[in-house]
DNA sequence: TTGACTACCTACTTATCAGTCAGTACCTTT
DNA sequence: AAAGGTACTGACTGATAAGTAGGTAGTCAA
């Protein structure tokens, strides 16, 4: 039900979480879809642009996400956003964030600024959430909100990419960690 | 001084590690070293052929590592695998581990099986340091060593990737978390 | 001094890549 | 019914990718 450039567009998420940028091509996007290449470059005319609107699709669910959430408690709020990245693993994807930072250096500016606005974006959330539940005394924090921040999420999406090399066991280890931690 | 394969070995890395491994091809390779295309294939008939060379390459400097530090205690070991990363950081490169979990799917089965017994190696290494330095009394933990290792090594290679997107100054905040959580 | 080996180079092939452009079928709007 | 926009297709182009075949200069051992 939803149109081709939707189609196209997650498509390429997953493609791009899964072997990255550089290792699909158009066809790739175009022939499952059974369409062709062409029509992908009508409404993506360069790669680049297919690349923006990947990010831009990702700062849109988070935007949603945040908002669906936003009535919950604090640690609850932590808890659906690690079990949002529990199906990432699931699906042997990795987080957005690891795969644009892999290719960094093979991304032009404007998808680099898109990218470190999402993820300030995310660090922004997690630290409000974090000083919200600390607040309340629901969470732990033994670091500055913003350090511990930055500990879940390199934590979380880094274990997207680690239990795809080691085992997928280490994922629930590692989130199991973080609920240690922060509820003390 | 070191040779032709050593050159390319390293150069490789550097290129796999800044842009990722299908963002450079064998011509980013021989141009600047000054010899040909066909000297390369000499060398690595193939790219997949390169890839395991790196792999092996970043194996046997992990043994170096762990052979030179292997008299120090067990908190200087840890610190001093930080700062490994540290440097890693300052090249503007990213760890291994993340660069080959993000085309994971775009490698063979060789390369993923070597990948899969390094980064266990390096898993091993860090739970054993950190069980060394429990029983000695200069570590502490509050979870068990192996999943604190996994919270360690998530911590530090996601922050080489994070920094790149972010800020630069997020790395020496994540690494600061690490040393602060294991002293208590 | 001949033969084998190493470490290349020259010149090439084949495949695939991103990207283009003219054309067309099908809606809307006027 | 004419005009214009949307969403494509068919048929390309030029660039670059990985990879190869054949030749060669230098080294070394018998």
């Amino acid at each position: 039900m939803s149109s081709t450039k939707e189609q196209i567009t997650l498509l390429a998420d997953e493609l791009m979480r899964s072997k990255g940028y550089n290792a699909f091509s158009y066809s790739d996007i175009s022939k499952p879809l059974g369409i062709k290449n062409a029509a992908v470059h009508y409404h993506f005319p360069t790669k680049p642009d297919l690349a923006l609107e990947i990010v831009k699709y990702h700062s849109d669910s988070f935007d949603r996400f945040t908002e669906r959430v936003e009535e919950k408690e604090a640690l609850s709020k932590i808890k659906f956003f690690l079990n949002f990245y529990t199906s990432i693993q699931l699906s042997g994807r990795i987080c957005v964030i690891g795969a644009f930072a892999t290719d960094w250096n093979a991304m032009n500016e404007e998808i680099q600024q898109a990218m470190s606005g999402f993820t300030s974006n995310v660090i922004e959330w997690i630290t409000s959430t974090l000083k919200e539940g600390h607040l309340n005394n629901t969470i732990h924090l033994s670091d500055s909100a913003e350090s511990e921040a930055l500990s879940i999420l390199t934590n979380i999406f880094a274990a997207t990419q680690l239990s795809r090399i080691t085992d997928s066991d280490h994922f629930a280890a590692i989130k199991q960690n973080i609920l240690t931690r922060i509820t003390h």
